[in-house]
DNA sequence: CAGAATCCCCGCGGATACTG
DNA sequence: CAGTATCCGCGGGGATTCTG
C-alpha cells in the first residue's frame, strides 16, 4: 500500500470484500502468530512473552499486542501491584483462530522437505547460467 | 529483517526451527493467497490471473508466481504458440494448502463482525482523550 | 516490570516503459 | 500475450533511550 491517493480506499474495499485479505491482515506482521501461539496455554505476562519469543523487540511486542487487543483477540489485564504485572490472554475467537492456524503449521511440517527441495531444484535450474 | 550482520542467519534459523514462520513466509506477501485461490479451479493463464485479481500489477503477479513456482506450489507451462500462452496450475501440495486456507477464510467470515466491533470499541476508548 | 518515544534502515510493492 | 527493467516512495520493524 504505497499509494498516496487511493491507498486507503482500496485497502478498505479489499478488507471488506475479501475475507482472505482480512484474515491475512490479522495474521501477517512478523510476530502476531507467534504471540498467539505463545499465549495459547493461558494467561501470560509481558516479560514471559518477551523471553519466550526469540528475537522479538520490546517495541514490536507492545505494538503487536496492542493490535491483537484492538481486534479483540487478546485481553490485557493490569494488576495494580508494584512492580506492575500485566497479563495477556487469548479470547475465545483467538482460540478458534489458533486451532485453524495449527492446520497451517501441520501443513508446513508435512511439506517442509518438499518445499526445500523444490527451491533447491529451482535455484540450480535458474542460477547456472548467470554469475 | 533490517539488520546487516545477523539478519540472514536469524531468518534461516527461524525458518528451520519454526514451522509457523515457514508457512507465514509462504503465505505472506500481498498476493500469494489470492493467486492460489484464483488458480484453484484449474489451469489459468497469466492474463486471466491479472484480470481476476483486482489491483495486482504485472510486476507483482510475475514475481509472486515465480516464488510460488520456486516453492513447488504452482507449475508453469509454456505453450510454444504465437501469441505465447502460459498456464499456471496448483500442485497437489498447494491444493492441500488451499484447503487449510479455506478454514482461515471461514474463520474470518464468522468473526468479521466481532473484530470490527472490537476495533470500533477500542478506538472510541482510546481516541477520545487526544486531538 | 511494562511500556512510550525517537531515529533510521531496507525491502515490498506501485507506476511506468520497453521487448520476444 | 507474457513478460523485464528501472525508478521510487511508504511503512514495517530493529536499536536505543527514557519513564511510572
Amino acid at each position: 500500500m504505497s499509494q498516496r491517493n487511493t491507498g486507503v480506499t482500496v485497502q478498505a474495499v479489499n478488507a471488506q470484500a475479501c475475507p482472505v485479505r482480512e484474515v491475512l491482515d490479522r495474521v501477517s506482521g512478523k510476530w502476531s502468530v507467534q504471540i498467539l501461539v505463545a499465549a495459547a496455554h493461558g494467561p501470560i505476562r509481558f516479560t514471559e512473552l518477551e523471553r519466550g519469543i526469540e528475537g522479538i523487540s520490546r517495541r514490536m511486542l507492545t505494538l503487536t499486542l496492542r493490535n491483537l487487543e484492538r481486534d479483540g483477540l487478546v485481553t490485557r489485564t493490569v494488576h495494580p501491584t508494584v512492580p506492575p504485572k500485566v497479563e495477556y490472554e487469548l479470547t475465545p475467537v483467538a482460540r478458534e483462530l489458533h486451532e485453524t492456524l495449527q492446520r497451517l503449521t501441520d501443513w508446513a511440517e508435512r511439506n517442509r522437505v518438499y518445499i526445500a527441495e523444490s527451491r533447491a531444484a529451482y535455484d540450480v535450474e535458474h542460477d547456472k547460467e548467470q554469475v
